[in-house]
Formats: structure tokens, C-alpha cells, sequence
DNA sequence: GTCTATACACAGATAGAC
DNA sequence: GTCTATCTGTGTATAGAC
């Protein structure tokens, strides 16, 4: 697929599933929600989850104050809480259409190529598109997520894990199919992992170096493949 | 030097290094202590330093409140301000101690070798071993960094930077010599981070699969020789 | 050198007017 | 549906006893 070689197929994807995902958040936290009119809620809704993830992403989600969320939404205090019933039911709406929306963006994704070489390159790919996009939510669930209760914790936990076995059953395949070299294909998986997260965790440094997703992502593609394929060369 | 093939001589170096710490501390920090004997200041400090790591690795530093130092260290609230005058001041003593370790340690495994390929394997190792031994400065130091105040932030992306660029010049070294596959180095040295820095941030995760130090050591440099000299198998 | 008691600031949350 | 005003809990920091 063409479009996965720029991140604007991802961005259209992104910004439409927005009402889906409001429409989800109130289902699952309808006690908390004041809001009646969906056209409200969305819209407010939205501008509550972006402030949030601004002013958490730069001092931490604990600092961020109601107040700091008051300035920053334009809404006042006694506003906000017809939204949610405190920081800890937000934290839990932020993480949870995050994950919702990676969900049904990347399942779109899967198997659309059927060679383990191509299924990698496309895996790779799509993950470090889709963490270009929604850049603030990744930075935001990889740093709040190990400092969470338990049952939280434990949700993201297994996302980790769960993404992890997606790229070491590509690799599985490849090796079973003898185009892969045989290796550890969990710790294989475990250093892509690294390398992906490395693009939304520290991407004020690949900012300043003016490096792209594009080259990036096409970087990772490349040393994977030499210590898959163990080729050195470009293919 | 055999010895980097476990992390124990790492690890006496860090404890026999703890009194010249506490030395150092003191000296930039004679204003704010008020303890005149350094037995004292030498045993407490510790306590506090490790407590602090302790608590702020599970909910974060801004999250850990006096109330839970004092309660972690066994003083009270009042002697522990006759250690630093603040928090920040405890912050900013705790980030200055590590990095003095690190430089002074890493100081002495620098140029043991000669070729780019053994340089490219100490440092790669040293690195993992020394984070090993001091795993919860490295984690507090990697999840608080970019929450810090304007000069603190500029020191520790300095320090980042600057070790990528020690892994970038062996890698240069390299591809002028003809031995290494010539590619963007800086690139290569940000993966090679990224592997290393995977290993303190998710040890939960290696912990749980019973991956060893010495496993993923060998793993990560087995992965960044494949790429750098484009060969598959085992050297 | 270490403790107890307390001052003072600011956080999250809500009640009730509009 | 949104605002202002305010309650109550908890945080940092210090003064002064031991």
C-alpha cells in the first residue's frame, strides 16, 4: 500500500474517529458526564483531552492542576467536572481512546501483506506513522503508564507485550520459512520496540536534526532486515 | 579486559565511589547542609538519596511528598531539611551525583581498545553494565529529565547527546578505516542508545523472561555488528 | 543532630447563582 | 451548560524544644 510511505492516510484516520471515540467515552463513563447534547461533548471533550496532554507532557499528568486545565481549556473549574468526575476518571478516558483508536487504525493494517519481509517493513512502518500523528498521546501513555494504579498498569503492561508478539510472530514466520536468520525473535522484537519508541520519546532530537519519519522509519526498516536477512547491503 | 564480561567490577567502583560523592555534594552544596560531621553526611545521605530514587521510581519525583522521604528514610521531617534546603536542591544533587560517577567510571574503560570493532563492544557493554549497577539512577535521570527546570534540561540532553557522539565517532572510525558498512553514523549511534536505554526503562520486562545483563549485552552487540559489518552469523 | 508542632500555600472538588 | 465562591485536605518548609 502507497499511502503507508507518507503519514497522511494516518492523519485522515486519526481526526475521523474522533466522534467514535467520544461516542465510546460516554458509554463507558456515562455516570461521570454531565453533557447531554453530543455536539457539545465532542467538541469540549476534545479541547479538554489536547490541553491535558500538553500541559501533562511538559511537567508531568500529577503537576498538571485542575486550575492549569481550567487556563489552558478556556473552561472554568466547575465547568470541567461536568466532563468527568476527577483527574484519575480523565487519565483513564485519555488512556482508553488512545488505545481505541490505535486499535482500529492498525487492525486495518494487518495482513494486508502476506511475505514475512513485507509484513515487517509494513509493521515497522505503521507503527512509527501512527506515533508521528498521535505523537503527544504515545510520549503521554509511555511516561504516566508505569506511575498508574494496578489494574491501569497492568493494561499497558500487556499492550507492550501485546505489540512485542506481533513483530516476533512476523519474525517467527520469516525464520519458519528460512528467510530469516534464526535468532531470539522476542529480543529481536524487543530491540524494534526500541528503536520505535525512540521516535516519539525523543523527538525533540530528531527535530533539531531535521530527520523525517520517512528517513527514519526507512532507517529502522534497513538495519532490521541486514540483521534478519543479513544482508549489509542496500536491497 | 575480561572483566566487562560481568557487571561485579562495576559494581565495587560505584560503592568505593560514594564517599567522593559525598564529598563533592557537600562542596556545592555547603549553603543548604548543616551537618558538620561526615560520617553523618556520608550515611544519611545515602539513605535519603536511595529512598528518594525509591519512591520517585514508582510515582515520580514530583509526586513523592516529605511526608513519604521521611517515612522511607526513618528521620523526621525536620532533620531531613538539614540535608538540603528544598526539594529541588535534593533534585538537582541527586542528578549531579550520578553524572559524576558515570563520567568518572566510564572515564577509565575509554580507549582500553584499539580497533573500532572491540571499541564498539566495550562501549556497548560498559554502557549496559554500568546501568545495570545503577539502574534507579538511570531510570529517575531518564523519566524526570525533561520535566526539570530550563538549565537541568539542557544539562541532560547535553549528556545525551554527548554519548551518542561517542558511539558515533567509533562508527565513523570505522567506515574510515573500511571495515564498518558506511551509513549516517549519528543515525546508527541513536539505535544503539535506544537498545541500551530499552534495557533500565523495561527491566520489568527483561526481568520477567529472565534475560541477564550478559544475554542482552551480547544480543545488542551481535545486532549492531550484523548491521555495521553486514555479517549475519555468529563472528 | 534530630525531633515535634505548626504556619502557610495551594491542591482538588462542590454548591448554588446565572 | 457554565461560572464564581468556597470548603477541606495535603503539601512544603520552619521554629524552637530536646
Amino acid at each position: 500500500m502507497d499511502d503507508l510511505s507518507n503519514f497522511q492516510w494516518f492523519s485522515q484516520k486519526v481526526t475521523l474517529s474522533r466522534q467514535d471515540i467520544c461516542r465510546d467515552v460516554y458509554k463507558h463513563h456515562r455516570k461521570a458526564i454531565k453533557i447531554k447534547k453530543e455536539k457539545t461533548l465532542v467538541r469540549n471533550l476534545m479541547r479538554i483531552f489536547d490541553a491535558a496532554l500538553k500541559i501533562s507532557n511538559e511537567r508531568g499528568f500529577q503537576a498538571m492542576t485542575m486550575r492549569s486545565l481550567s487556563r489552558e481549556t478556556g473552561m472554568s473549574m466547575g465547568g470541567l467536572y461536568a466532563y468527568f468526575s476527577g483527574k484519575e476518571d480523565l487519565l483513564e478516558m485519555l488512556l482508553r481512546t488512545g488505545r481505541i483508536t490505535i486499535k482500529q487504525i492498525l487492525e486495518e493494517q494487518v495482513n494486508q501483506a502476506t511475505d514475512p519481509e513485507s509484513k515487517l517493513r509494513s509493521a515497522i512502518r505503521a507503527h512509527l506513522f501512527l506515533s508521528e500523528v498521535m505523537q503527544p498521546w504515545f510520549y503521554f501513555s509511555y511516561m504516566e503508564a508505569r506511575r498508574l494504579g494496578y489494574a491501569e498498569k497492568k493494561k499497558s503492561m500487556t499492550a507492550e507485550i501485546e505489540t512485542e508478539k506481533l513483530f516476533a510472530r512476523i519474525i517467527e514466520e520469516g525464520m519458519n520459512r528460512g528467510v530469516f536468520v534464526v535468532r531470539d525473535s522476542l529480543l529481536t522484537a524487543s530491540v524494534i520496540k526500541a528503536m520505535v519508541q525512540d521516535w516519539y520519546v525523543k523527538r525533540w532530537k530528531y527535530a533539531k536534526r531535521k530527520v523525517s519519519v520517512d528517513r527514519y522509519a526507512s532507517f529502522v526498516v534497513e538495519c532490521v532486515e541486514s540483521f534478519c536477512l543479513h544482508m549489509g547491503d542496500k536491497k
